[in-house]
DNA sequence: CGCTGCCTTGATCTTCTTCAAAACGTGTGG
DNA sequence: CCACACGTTTTGAAGAAGATCAAGGCAGCG
């Protein structure tokens, strides 16, 4: 039977300065835009980046500091936001190993646009925008897998926007929950349980809503069988039944 | 004194088909992306696109459409937007001669996330996905500038959702009505005037509200002495109190 | 004129927020 | 192992922002 039960989610045990050199070139190998360079190139390159390890809960950067370097999230999960004057929170994205953040000079930005914070604990590699300059000048095609990369997430964005201008708290919720459970759900008995500790304050921030609405909305889709939930976990039972709610 | 006048708006006639290779050089000379290239290479390139005119409220694509095509605005204003499921209308951005749109095989793209319509009549260069990637691989310079301009509608968009998200429709219109002068504001006497047949019905659909709040905000707007407006226009009387509205 | 499409305004209803309080889970220290 | 304390979640009731429904007004155009 379904109902809440213990959390759930593995966590992942790290020392926040766990990141071997042999972590960093597995990192960097299979990065989308540095996956076609030869293994010397990676090498080359690793030499260029900085380790820097983070507790959960530490910001990484905020919104407004001066942005001179590219993050990539080697160990962990980095949530991207931005503080309202009200003091409310908007998650703009939540990355997993592999996925890249921060500003460059030579995207036209100077500082950084929004708050990095890391969600678990974690490690992220670090290079400066000289440095990753040369990079994009000495290996062409870099550019170009940025490219399709930010070209992704600014489809999302829009997505988002969409939602956010035409849809009920109801189906942005049920359209995050698809999301997240798309990108780091794992099969567990018959669930699809979302391995990421995710709070009512974090969907919250993630759908433009409250606390309140959300907890309300959880208990209907959970009296629903649509999901089961817990204190900071979500497991989705029925997919199908959710995606009729997010509108398809 | 203020208040509502004729259509103060200059429309540009324009003949659908009035694309001349002079305009088109000019155009494509101009474009942030080709700006770098010698006058040879952008004759070259020129050739690669196929000019199209556009009568207003002509639809160029559809969401949806297999989409292996990347377009210039020539002449006019182009309105990239959604439709959800309600009928209802999302406006993602409205865009000016020398902005491009459209997707790409090589951005990751098989189909057009966003349906594109003329917002007024003008004129749009397109080149196929393949001439494209041509053009790429030949200067590579060009993906690094593609990749500087979608960063920046990325910031925007993500702008967007913040606002969607943590903002009164108040606010929201505001900034809307800011960023628009920005982009295509004319002073005339002591007036900001928004080049561009704007009906509160676009305004609405790109602020998330309905035609009726943003008519009964808009005449809020201008009983406060911020902004001037009639039929299908818009001006900006008082941008600092627009600004202290729309949150800084 | 009188039509057609855009804009405005009012009244009512729905959705979501806000405020408040209680219940539950988890980790801690006895 | 238990009990307590703290942060998270839940639920209720009242209120506000905005949507919806419904009329009427005004500009531009044949």
């Amino acid at each position: 039977m379904a109902g809440r039960r213990k959390t759930p989610i593995e966590s992942e045990i790290i020392e926040p300065q766990s990141c071997t050199v042999h972590l960093r070139l597995h990192i960097l190998k299979q990065l989308p835009f540095f996956k076609d360079l030869p293994d010397e190139a990676i090498s080359q390159i690793n030499a260029l980046f900085r380790a820097e390890g983070c507790e959960a809960g530490k910001f990484i950067y905020f919104a407004g500091d001066p942005g001179v370097s590219l993050y990539v999230v080697a160990q962990g999960k980095i949530k991207l936001l931005r503080h309202a004057v009200t003091g409310q929170e908007v998650v703009l994205g939540i990355l997993l190993p592999g996925e890249f953040f921060g500003s460059l000079p030579v995207l036209g930005e100077d500082t950084h646009p929004d708050t990095a914070q890391a969600h678990t604990t974690g490690c992220v590699l670090t290079i400066t925008g000289d440095d990753f300059q040369k990079i994009l000048q000495q290996y062409p095609g870099v550019s170009l897998a940025m490219l399709e990369i930010v070209s992704a997430r600014l489809r999302e964005a829009r997505e988002i926007i969409h939602q956010l201008s035409a849809s009920s708290v109801e189906s942005r919720l049920a359209a995050t929950l698809l999301k997240l459970a798309s990108k780091l759900g794992k099969t567990q008995n018959d669930e699809l349980l979302i391995q990421l500790p995710l709070s009512r304050q974090d969907l919250a921030d993630m759908t433009g809503a409250t606390v309140e609405t959300i907890s309300r909305t959880m208990s209907q889709f959970r009296k629903q069988k649509l999901i089961d939930s817990g204190r900071r976990w979500v497991a989705i039972t029925d997919r199908d039944g959710l995606k009729e709610i997010a509108g398809l």
